[in-house]
DNA sequence: AACCAGGACGTGA
DNA sequence: TCACGTCATGGT
């Protein structure tokens, strides 16, 4: 169980980290830096409704390849648009149709607006036929604009669902300690880490996200993670 | 000024 | 299967 092992460390280190926020929520976490709102730290009860659980999904496709800090631009922009109901797969839906260039503009700060745009009421369509039902991988998969990271991302945090979730942060750390092959394929590493990795949802939830802010501190300038002294007893 | 950001998709070997 | 180009804005 070298990644429980991993995962003492990094919480040790971090504490608990809130994933994922939702920015109408007023949870204060100021010990993050850059964001100041959404983290919800030791509380496991998000989401509390259909349209948290929607804002993770919205968040999971702007966030792809893009720093949150921009992501959460866009998410209040779109807020913006419509404070009753902005996280709402219909709100979406009736936006992208009655005016398609606000809703660009609303999450142009998120980048790939073109692409993130359709894949948003791709995924918008898909969460209404869901009709509360909880998608599998391979149903997520199937969207146009959802790809392993991201349904991995939605299984975890909209849904509860324990997923390992292998982004390039935990490629960089990992292969850095010689756990892994940093070109190896998505589920091979996937399923390596969770046959060494046990707990509930809670545990998978929180070891992405420390994955996260340790990389951000050791992982982001190459050569990655020379000086990350924290993670080096683990070095292979 | 290059590189990175909480990646995915289309194409051609 | 896989390497490579493309998508785009914002920060360092």
């Amino acid at each position: 169980m070298v990644f429980n092992l991993i995962f003492n460390k990094l919480l040790e280190e971090y504490s608990y980290q809130g994933w994922w926020p939702i920015i109408s929520y007023d949870g204060i976490n100021p010990t993050k830096t850059g964001v100041v709102r959404g983290y919800h730290p030791k509380n496991y009860d998000f989401p509390r409704n259909d349209n948290e659980q929607f804002e993770i999904i919205i968040g999971s496709i702007l966030a792809q390849n893009t720093s949150w800090s921009s992501v959460e631009k866009a998410l209040i922009n779109l807020s913006n648009l419509d404070s009753f109901d902005s996280f709402s797969a219909d709100f979406i839906l009736n936006l992208a149709v009655s005016d398609e260039n606000a809703f660009k503009e609303a999450i142009r700060p998120a980048g790939y607006f073109n692409q993130k745009f359709k894949y948003l009421q791709n995924i918008a369509n898909f969460y209404i036929d869901l009709n509360g039902r909880i998608p599998s991988r391979d149903e997520l998969l199937s969207i146009k604009g959802v790809g392993n990271e991201t349904a991995d991302s939605i299984r975890l945090y909209a849904y509860g669902q324990s997923e390992v979730i292998v982004d390039a942060y935990s490629r960089r750390i990992f292969s850095y300690l010689g756990l892994i092959n940093e070109k190896d394929s998505y589920i091979k590493i996937k399923k390596f880490i969770g046959s060494n990795f046990e707990g509930d949802f809670k545990k998978y939830q929180e070891f992405h996200a420390l994955i996260v802010e340790h990389a951000k501190r050791y992982y982001t300038k190459k050569p990655y993670g020379l000086s990350d002294k924290i993670l080096v007893e683990f070095k292979k």
